[in-house]
DNA sequence: AATACAACCGGGGTAAAGTCCGTTTTAGCT
DNA sequence: AGCTAAAACGGACTTTACCCCGGTTGTATT
């Protein structure tokens, strides 16, 4: 079966990678995310240390690879989903929807998408933060805000949506309440869209 | 000249600083921020490596010290200074101020202030975002916003002013343009506030 | 089935952050 | 001036992310 242009995953390959996701998972539950090391998830996995990084790259890769599922499933009812998340809706509606769920979604993974973002790198920065912002310059393009810069704009709103799960609010251990900020988003936009 | 509680600073501790920041300084300015090491600090001070730690405490806190003179001087202008951006204007008018003043700080700023940020502390991530936050949940409170969780709304809008510079707009050699933030920064505050 | 080649595996190696603790220097006090 | 406690010093040590490369295994082709 060599469809497309990739080459399929090679069968050694996948089971490690299941070892491996699953090693993560069970070491962060048990010890939280910062106890994760390279070396000992290659150790609890039987596996070697380049294995690690050949499959997640980097320290943050462990963790962002934890996290794909969930994100492809977010993302996919932002996309295809029944409104005011999904099309359908107006966009000032989806903006607010998009605003809860993203924050609930951020709150219920505190601890992986904070350990997701990359901390030593100088590059990529906003990595997580791509699918937010082209969301929100699309909705807001929809909004049709009179002679505003929307890309400046968007970034603003990016950062006041992710800055405060993922750095600002400080406590690693447990997540904050979404509800507060979630409504808040509400106003904030509700505000900025009214004519 | 023992005045007040605390033993003013010893000689050589003060001297042993300024050749730190010195250092630290040249360092940044040839090679960059990221090659700027604890030991190759240390060896270019003629100091060992555990003065580094005692008095900086971290990597970070070698950019945190850089920063502190101009910092001060920002803080004293917001607190002191004439306005609108220190006291004296409306607290909309002093809002629109500060954030295009703080925007222009952190691009003049740009290296220096993102290395500062401490990227594997767990715990203070949103470090020199303290000042912002509490002056912007100052003005918010004089605005007078009719039944709004003001707190989240802080944190929100402390996320959009800072988190742009410092964490969205990646690339880590150049200081992007302040200006369409700090123009897009008054229209958001502007439809924020007016009622 | 045999072969070629690409991908994968492993573990030892490097660099840099942060810690520790015995030694040295300083400043106030007598 | 001499004493003493506190502060500063320095460099060896530990930990951990990330790199490298020779050997091995899987996959496509003949």
């Amino acid at each position: 079966m060599p469809l497309g242009r990739r080459r399929p995953e090679r069968a050694d390959a996948a089971r490690n990678r299941e070892q491996l996701l699953a090693a993560a998972r069970a070491m962060t539950a048990e010890l939280g995310a910062d106890k994760v090391t390279m070396d000992g998830l290659a150790e609890r996995a039987h596996l070697g240390k380049g294995t690690v990084y050949r499959r997640f790259g980097t320290r943050a890769g462990i963790f962002h690879a934890l996290l794909d599922d969930d994100e492809h499933a977010f993302q996919e009812q932002v996309l295809t989903g029944p409104p005011p998340l999904g099309p359908g809706a107006g966009p000032v509606e989806r903006l607010i929807a998009y605003g809860r769920a993203r924050t609930e979604f951020l709150a219920a993974h505190y601890v992986i998408a904070r350990a997701a973002l990359d901390r030593t790198r100088p590059v990529p920065a906003g990595e997580g933060t791509g699918f937010t912002r082209a969301h929100i310059r699309m909705l807001l393009g929809q909004a049709g805000l009179a002679a505003t810069d929307l890309d400046s704009l968007t970034v603003q709103l990016t950062g006041a949506l992710e800055a405060p799960l993922l750095i600002l609010l400080s406590p690693p251990g447990q997540a904050p309440d979404p509800t507060p900020l979630a409504d808040s988003w509400q106003t904030l936009i509700e505000r900025i869209c009214r004519d």
